[in-house]
RNA sequence: GCGAGGGUGGCGGAACUGGUAGACGCACCGGAUUUAGGAUCCGGCGGUUUGUCCGUGGGGGUUCAAGUCCCCCCUCUCGCACCA
């Protein structure tokens, strides 16, 4: 009678697995709702914030489930990978040995924290039936142009052996082996995200208030769109133009001086012949050499150097010299700038340090005046223009357009958007990743591979080589083949793809992930799609999740997604869970500060393990693990189950939440009642609405705790039986999402026959919430003097009455006269005096 | 610097539309049970000069009533960061 969780974890997780429960369908007539968390990396072994991930994702399933929907909840692998190639050189073993070896060890602890996963449509994304789809995608992408090579200067890191997507570096160093990152001149493929980054931004309004905000926020900001104007400069003794790129045209008056970044092309050109010509190119090897690393913007003093050249401002006609300057980005705007002191900080920065003139031309509102000799800083509001020619009295807003007309107008410059997001490099010069499927043959060029041709296959005899670098290009029998078009000699391209593109569309091949005749199922994706709600850590904030919207509006556009059928968005509604903490600070194995969630499974159970994860913290928050903590998850599923098995033969086994007789006799009979009401209403709604599984488990403690103070109390009149019954029937059901096992199996031992797993979560009663009588507080000027029990019709005079009654109010309110008496309906009496 | 989210008992955290601050859990204390320990059940648990005041980072304000709304400030975490 002991509680047991190893022995009745797995007997139910064997039973769901047979009874196909969790299994969707594709037919009938409930709504959809498909849950998925973000995939796993298979590095071997599951820790506790794929734990808390999944069991989040979980709750919402089996909810769902419970309300009658048709639940698709799948898991798969994003398989392929660097760490399994290092894994690979370290042990002799081939990366996909290792990779299916710990996708087996993973199923198996997935499987043991009974998840309710549809397993019929687990997907690896190193099996060819799942890349060769998106090797049909890319050759779409290639032959849309959306796929092309580029050579230029690219992210290196020198441990891995590989490019690096901009979005993979992060603070100069390499977001997976934190080396620090090189540039590299390099032919690379790209996939041209650019094109859609309108879309991309434009949609995010559409996820305001369903996806977190910081997460909308983080990609407006990667995405950067500034909307301005491009103005040209004529360069003095040359046939030269400076284009520079600026959101103030406004200031144009204002500009005294042009900056270059140190990679501009014209500058080696603008600085040949200066007399100082080896101080300039050494100092422009000096700032491209720069590192970038610790680097912070307000602290590091700005460079500069004049070339001796000048140009000339098209509306005040005066010569701006041409500096090169450090704070200039080459891969930003045009990387030229044009320096207006006075009304930008990092110019009037440069022009104080270089004695460069600062010239006022923007009267801001609320400033009288402004004198460049008293600035200790720029001013950049927005204003009036003053000093601007025909230009000036106007508002910096009208003369954005104004200036931007007179550009156009003139041919000096035209309007113009600039962004941040770059084209994503997605070649890999790696071996344990989707061949790219394109040719090059010396007839024909670069020749996509045939479609029925697909999948082209990554060799699994081969191994990597010692020092990382993959085998593919030193490996005849895979790049040696014949050109698609012309059957020539050719050769293919042996760079992989970047992983991330695996996971940019996993979410959709789950909707039909065994079609062996295409990518999926237009009716099948059209039903399942979008994801409704999408789990996952905020660390994929930007790559992944941009990728993956990227990726849906691409497919939707080359017909692959029925377009009036599915949705702009992949992902309607996003929860960005917390990290699982030991010692407030992130478990790793080099701290030293994990918990393996196998050995806690093997001491607690998994409903224990999982209760514990939702019960510690809201699931956005970051919660420290502590092993009392879990003991309590413990203590209370223990009490749990004491409870049931101790009520077993004595209640009965009664069909819904509510089934207690609406007036039993015993009042403790009528108050646990109103509480299993009460609970049904909160659970449901910290769960559907709030997403705030903590207060949900805490809801069903409170019920359990009445149930212990008041069942000998009632266990022995007939209608306290029932109650009894009912309220511990709500509890199992209430609380199945949590802890499965555990409620499934007192539910049998409590002799019911209907499965948890297929039941409907209940449904409470407004009338049942209600009690005869009810509490009022009763405050003296909004402090509490009192509480008083009127029935729950009694009037509201009658309530007033008998609050100024009471004796902590008579005693506060004495000497004092009455002024007024607040009534807030079955709340509070607030009696102000003085 | 910009953006987002926090700051509530010894701790994790509740308080949803302004209406009993501290739900639930941990830790701790007491009682019952027990040879004992553990476990369990019951009770207590913000501070205090103990029947009274003070308490939600600090200071002002609005209100009959403020953790909640408004203004100013401090502080922590995360993200972005010389983006013209």
């Amino acid at each position: 009678m002991k509680y047991n969780p190893q022995e009745i974890e797995v007997k139910w997780q064997q039973f769901w697995e047979e009874s196909k429960f969790f299994h969707c369908s594709e037919t009938g007539d409930k709504p959809k709702y498909y849950c998925l968390e973000m995939f796993p990396y298979p590095s071997g072994k599951i820790h506790m914030g794929h734990v808390r991930n999944y069991s989040i994702a979980d709750v919402l399933a089996h909810f769902r489930r419970m309300q009658g929907y048709n639940v698709l909840h799948p898991i798969g692998w994003d398989a392929f990978g660097l760490p399994a190639e290092n894994a690979a050189v370290k042990n002799g073993t081939h990366p996909a040995t290792w990779t299916y070896a710990n996708i087996a060890d993973m199923r198996d602890q997935l499987k043991r924290l009974g998840f309710s996963y549809d397993w019929r449509r687990e997907l690896a994304t190193c099996d060819p039936e799942y890349y060769r789809w998106e090797q049909l995608f890319l050759i779409k992408f290639l032959e849309k142009g959306l796929l092309f090579r580029k050579k230029a200067f690219q992210n290196w890191c020198p441990t891995c052996n590989t490019v690096l997507a901009n979005e993979q570096v992060e603070d100069g160093l390499c977001w997976r082996c934190e080396s620090a990152v090189e540039q590299k001149e390099l032919t690379q493929w790209f996939l041209r995200i650019t094109d859609y980054a309108d879309e991309l931004l434009d949609d995010l309004d559409t996820l305001e208030d369903k996806w977190p905000e910081r997460v909308i926020t983080m990609q407006r900001n990667w995405i950067g769109k500034s909307v301005g104007a491009e103005i040209r400069f004529a360069v003095q003794g040359s046939a030269e133009t400076i284009t520079v790129f600026t959101t103030r045209q406004d200031t144009i008056y204002g500009a005294t001086f042009l900056s270059l970044a140190a990679a501009h092309p014209l500058l080696d050109e603008l600085v040949s012949g200066a007399a100082n010509e080896a101080d300039l190119r050494a100092f422009i090897t000096t700032l491209l050499n720069a590192d970038k690393r610790e680097y912070s913007p307000e602290l590091a003093e700005k460079r500069g150097m004049f070339t001796g050249r000048y140009c000339l401002n098209p509306f005040t006609g005066e010569r701006m010299p041409i500096w090169i300057a450090d704070f200039v980005l080459s891969g930003y705007g045009t990387g030229a700038v044009m320096g207006v002191p006075a009304h930008d900080q990092r110019d009037f920065e440069f022009a104080r340090k270089y004695s460069l003139p600062v010239r006022v031309v923007i009267r801001p509102d609320g400033m009288e005046t402004l004198a460049p000799e008293t600035m200790t800083a720029a001013v950049p509001e927005a204003g009036i223009m003053v000093n601007s020619g025909e230009f000036s009295g106007l508002r910096s807003e009208e003369g954005k357009l104004r200036i931007a007309d007179y550009l156009e107008k003139n041919g000096l410059g035209k309007r113009t958007v600039t962004r941040r997001l770059r084209d994503w490099n997605v070649s890999r010069q790696r071996y344990w990743g989707t061949p790219i499927p394109v040719v090059y043959c010396d007839r024909c060029g670069i020749v996509p591979e045939k479609e029925e041709n697909l999948p082209v296959r990554l060799p699994l005899d081969m191994l990597t080589r010692p020092d990382g670098r993959s085998p593919l290009p030193d490996s005849p029998e895979f790049y040696r083949c014949s050109c698609p078009r012309c059957g020539g000699e050719a050769r293919r391209e042996t760079d992989t793809l970047d992983t991330f593109v695996e996971s940019s569309w996993y979410f959709a091949r789950y909707t039909d992930p065994r079609n062996s005749a295409a990518a999926f199922d237009p009716d099948k994706i059209a039903y399942w799609m979008p994801v409704d709600h999408y789990i996952g850590g905020v660390e994929h904030a930007v790559m992944h999740l941009l990728y993956a919207r990227f990726f849906l509006k691409v497919l939707r556009d080359f017909g692959f997604i029925p377009e009036s059928r599915v949705p702009r968005e992949p992902f309607c509604k996003l929860l960005t869970q917390g990290m699982v903490l030991m010692g407030g600070k992130k478990m790793s194995k080099s701290k030293g500060n994990t918990v393996d969630p196998s050995e806690m499974i093997g001491k607690y159970g998994a409903d224990t393990v999982r209760l514990f994860c939702l019960f510690a913290a809201p699931p956005e928050r970051d919660f420290d693990w502590t092993a009392s903590g879990i003991e309590g998850a413990f203590r209370f599923i223990s009490r749990l189950w004491r409870l049931a098995v101790g009520l077993a033969g004595t209640v009965p086994v009664v069909a819904a939440c509510g089934s207690g007789p609406e007036h039993a006799v015993l009042p403790q009979a009528r108050e646990l009642r109103r509480k299993e009401h009460a609970v049904v209403k909160k659970a449901g709604e910290d769960i559907a609405v709030r997403f705030q599984f903590n207060t949900a488990i805490a809801s069903v403690m409170e019920l359990v705790n009445l149930m212990y103070l008041v069942k000998d109390d009632i266990a022995d009149d007939e209608g306290g039986k029932t109650v009894l019954g009912s309220a511990l029937f709500t509890v199992l059901t209430l609380l199945f999402p949590f802890t499965p096992h555990l409620c499934e199996e007192l539910r049998l031992r409590l002799g019911s026959p209907a499965t948890l797993a297929e039941s409907r979560w209940p449904v409470y009663s407004e009338s049942a919430l209600l009690l005869d009588m009810m509490t009022i507080v009763v405050q003296v000027n909004g402090k509490l003097r009192g509480k008083i029990d009127v029935p729950v019709d009694e009037g509201e005079e009658a309530i007033k009455s008998a609050a100024l009654a009471d004796a902590g109010v008579q005693k506060h309110i004495a000497g004092l006269a009455v002024k007024k008496v607040v009534y807030v309906p079955r709340k509070l009496v607030n009696v102000v005096a003085g």
